[in-house]
RNA sequence: GGCGGCGUAGCCAAGGGGUAAGGCGACGGUCUGCAAAACCGUUAUUCACCGGUUCAAAUCCGGUCGCCGCCUCCA
């Protein structure tokens, strides 16, 4: 099976064929560090991350680079406003950035280059820039000359003409072009600098990443990656900073991730709806999450709700109760049985759903990355594997070994599934059970004086206990080995 | 103004020339003392609207209406 992915720079969906055979080298834009990262850098974190571990199950071995920007006018203002040095807050961030990036679950890439580090290749770009005539001096500062580069606007699919017509941005008398922009910016005082042919100064913002995904991955790149706002002016700039450079094609493959929505509004700072990353695992399981932000497809918009998150939560609650009741089973040290000969019509049609899942999964994958599409087979089999649950064979072992492998593979690649099932159960048991006024002991003596009145078939006293309990949420659920209690 | 995208059941959401995945909810059923969970069944003759192309359109083309993003730092 082919994968195919949406390019944005011919606005369809190609064929993906990587520049050497079985080798795929990915960057993808990070995070400037000056502040936390929201719900928006997780689902750009995650999106890349579920690409980079599909293309790693697909056999290709995967160079993934994902920097931070570590200096930046964002990152200045903040020292100052802190009256701190911007070594601090960079330094601050990325842990930070680490720690919810962790807890999302995100594989590590291969390379996590910082723009400090990389001064000297930036510096070596710009020269060669300028040496080619893509790029001029004024003053201390370099500016990138778009005019040098005549196919500027071919990602963003604007000509230069338009964006002056349109043009918002400020003026200043030294640019050749009002959308020339700067590889270099000569010093200023209190703000870190280094030493370049032009003077001290420091970096503009797009140098870093040319330089450095030149430096890792070479000087054409299968697939770069960014949320849509990057497109203009960033990745266009990159482009013309990089094809400036080298005279060789940069990208071969832009991906492009949607934005998250709060409650139907762009979140922003001046509407004070920015929700962090931190906020939202304080309430909710990172795996819920991940779900959440692969239940659409990537480029789309998405809308984060509390009640989309409850509907998330209890389908991925489910599938874990599920996995549980498998490995009960299967733990219980049941006779293995292997062969495939008199499975029941049933049986059978669960066998052969069981072994599609795992096509219908990659199918949905290779089409474009469509993790929306690939959750489908996730419900149906785990129907499937419940009804196997309620009705026993001497097969329903192997079929359900079989099913829980397929489910987890496929969890693996999405980042979902990848906890004990009964220890993520109990962890969510307990994280719900925190606002509840009762006390674990509490509830279970309830639960006891409501078996014993059971016992004595007073009904009406049994439910009264139960509707005490469904008060406060909980639910109580009868099995024939005595009543266990969640969390609604 | 320029560029891009979207409008699919009560809600969320795939699909994007061959006759509407999946989820939530609702309703009916199995199970249960009653429930819950799980399972079974029902829930879009139709894809914003109007034209056109085609044997065939939700899917392609033109237009209309509505919504959103980018064009300035932004995932």
């Amino acid at each position: 099976m082919g994968l195919k992915v949406y390019n944005t720079i011919t606005q369809r969906k190609e064929e993906f064929i990587p520049l050497r055979k079985g080798r795929v080298g990915m960057y993808v834009c990070g995070v400037t560090v000056y502040d936390l990262c929201h719900i928006g850098h997780a689902r750009s974190a995650v999106v890349f991350d579920v690409i980079y571990r599909y293309l790693k199950y697909k056999g290709y071995e995967v160079t993934y680079v994902r920097n931070f920007t570590d200096v930046d006018d964002k990152i200045i203002n903040r020292a100052l406003q802190e009256g701190t040095s911007t070594d601090e807050i960079a330094e601050k961030y990325i842990q930070e950035f680490y720690t919810d990036m962790g807890a999302l679950g995100l594989q590590e890439p291969t390379f996590e280059p910082r723009a400090t580090e990389h001064i000297p290749e930036m510096i070596e770009m710009i020269k060669r820039l300028l040496e080619k005539g893509h790029a001029y001096l004024v003053g201390g500062d370099v500016y990138y000359s778009v005019e040098s580069f005549p196919e500027y606007g071919k990602l963003s699919k604007r000509s230069l003409d338009e964006m002056k017509a349109g043009a918002r941005v400020e003026v200043d008398e030294r640019k050749r072009n009002p959308l020339d922009f700067a590889l270099w910016k000569a010093a200023k005082p209190e703000e870190p600098s280094w030493e370049s042919p032009w003077g001290r100064g420091r970096p503009g913002w797009h140098i870093e990443c040319s330089a450095m995904s030149q430096k890792y991955l070479g000087e054409t790149l299968d697939i770069h990656g960014g949320g849509k706002d990057l497109i203009f002016p960033h990745h266009e700039n990159e482009i013309a900073q990089s094809e400036g450079a080298t005279e060789k094609p940069f990208v071969r493959y832009w991906l492009h991730n949607g934005f998250v929505n709060i409650d139907r509004e762009k979140m922003s700072k001046s509407l004070g709806n920015i929700l962090t990353v931190k906020e939202i695992l304080k309430d909710y399981h990172p795996e819920v999450v991940r779900l959440f932000l692969i239940s659409r497809h990537y480029r789309s918009p998405i809308d984060f709700s509390r009640q989309e998150m409850e509907v998330v939560r209890r389908n991925l609650e489910r599938f874990y109760q599920t996995l549980a009741e498998i490995n009960k089973i299967l733990d219980e040290g049941v006779e293995k049985i292997d062969a495939r000969g008199g499975l029941s019509p049933e049986e059978m049609a669960i066998y052969r759903r069981v072994e599609e899942f795992s096509h219908r999964f990659e199918e949905a994958m290779d089409d474009d990355f469509n993790t929306a599409r690939a959750l489908a087979p996730f419900f149906e089999l785990s129907r499937d594997l419940n009804r196997l649950l309620q009705n026993p064979s001497a097969h329903t072992p192997f079929l359900l070994r079989r099913g829980r492998d397929a489910f987890l593979e496929a969890g693996k690649i999405l980042g979902i599934f990848q906890e004990d099932p009964h220890v993520f159960l109990e962890g969510e048991k307990r994280r719900r059970a925190k606002d509840i006024p009762l006390t674990q002991k509490e509830i279970e003596n309830l639960i006891k004086e409501r078996d014993k009145a059971r016992q004595q078939k007073d009904w009406a006293r049994a439910d009264e206990i139960r509707e005490r309990l469904a008060s406060h949420g909980i639910v109580l659920e009868d099995t024939p080995k005595g009543t266990t209690w969640r969390v609604r």
